[in-house]
DNA sequence: GAGGCGATAATGTGATCACATTCCCAGATC
DNA sequence: GATCTGGGAATGTGATCACATTATCGCCTC
């Protein structure tokens, strides 16, 4: 069994790993960034022809991503994208207003001027995205914003879960973007920032539930 | 691949699943009814050949419980039973007192007395369970009793997630059993009851908050 | 031209084998 | 007596093969 053999790999973070994670990893993270449709379908061989491995590690990274809901698996094994209905994508939405403000409210007392300050960071790299037209990248900024807060509420299962539904609206994701306000979007997150800075934890707990909720709202109608 | 050819297997309803899936489910219910030990180790020889399978489709299934947190593995692969900390056991209840209430509360103006009577039965059970010292069955029958509760509020997603979070703490669950009061838990089932039959919303969110929290509280401290 | 139908390709499933790594314990050494 | 060490057993990982099922598309019939 090759680990590190190939030198084709180029990119040390992922070298080491085994195949079945990295596959799991990559594929997960394209899925949360809406890089991949709903709908699309996807197969075993597909997959692992193009990590270059054999269909055992692929499907166990698929197993995987399916339990998460990050894949839907038909009766007969067909893999595709989730391709939610509008009653999900209110039902995940009312999922994130639930378990976000939570995470946003544990993070408060642990918040400092230095973790304000990333978040502003961040919010310039949002901002660089939007004006490019870079969805994937708005979309992972925009979640990094929202697990640099939450890391720090030292919770992991609660985030846990919260990723998991992040990755289930992450096909999903990439029209909601163009029906997003972008004004709305730095206006959130701003009053997240100000309420974060003032220890205002009603205002935090609102500004996150509203942030969260807005854009799916109107993917919905 | 012979699907139903095996004249051992007795028990319809597992006949006819791939095999994968038939380890998945018959796991995934021992681990949520406590039937496993907190720490205990499991080998995928051992599994498959309790399973009298290959270790192709255990591989999976045990891939799919762990993404769910069902298992732990070890950086080497090595398959356990979680073993839960204080923090961590703490946590999950956080989270069934957060997901729960707001099952509890949507499944409200959907219940009826048909339903009530069903969970009036399903108290009967865990009163017998209790008397005859079966946690498995208690455990089981007190689930049951919940899930009865929130299959009523259309929120599969987020029934999904409270099973997530059980699956979890099922190994904890047997210590958690010995510990509890056991007058207290019919009480807070008849809160339950109560609250539902009178369509008083923060009196269930309370008793089902309550009835949720109780018993983890102790086996933290 | 539209709808049913059969052949063929595509796909998921499971078993088996080879291999690298890790664990575990007996035996040696200080 | 405690600790280090080496070897064998146990374990997870990945590739390959055979097979059943399913989907797909071209063809035929009405």
């Amino acid at each position: 069994m090759l680990t590190s053999s190939n030198p084709t790999a180029p990119n040390p973070p992922e070298a080491g790993l085994a195949a079945h994670e990295r596959v799991y990893r990559t594929l997960r993270l394209r899925i949360m960034y809406g890089e991949l449709d709903p709908g699309m379908s996807l197969t075993l061989r597909g997959i692992a022809a193009a990590f270059d491995v054999s269909m055992t590690p692929v499907r166990e990274a698929v197993r995987r991503l399916a339990a998460e809901g990050a894949l839907t698996m038909s009766s007969s094994g067909r893999i595709t994208t989730p391709d939610l209905s509008p009653e999900r994508i209110e039902e995940l939405a009312s999922l994130r207003a639930l378990l976000e403000p939570e995470l946003a409210a544990r993070a408060l007392p642990r918040a400092h001027m230095a973790l304000i300050d990333r978040l502003r960071a961040i919010n310039g790299r949002i901002a660089e995205h939007v004006a490019k037209h870079e969805v994937a990248g708005y979309i992972r900024a925009n979640l990094e914003f929202h697990r640099t807060i939450y890391l720090r509420a030292q919770a992991p299962a609660m985030l846990a879960l919260a990723e998991t539904v992040w990755l289930q609206l992450g096909p999903t994701m990439r029209a909601l973007y163009s029906a997003r306000n972008r004004t709305d979007l730095q206006r959130h997150h701003r009053m997240i920032l100000a309420a974060l800075a003032a220890g205002d934890e009603p205002g935090l707990r609102l500004a996150v539930r509203t942030d969260v909720t807005q854009g799916l709202k109107m993917l919905v109608g």
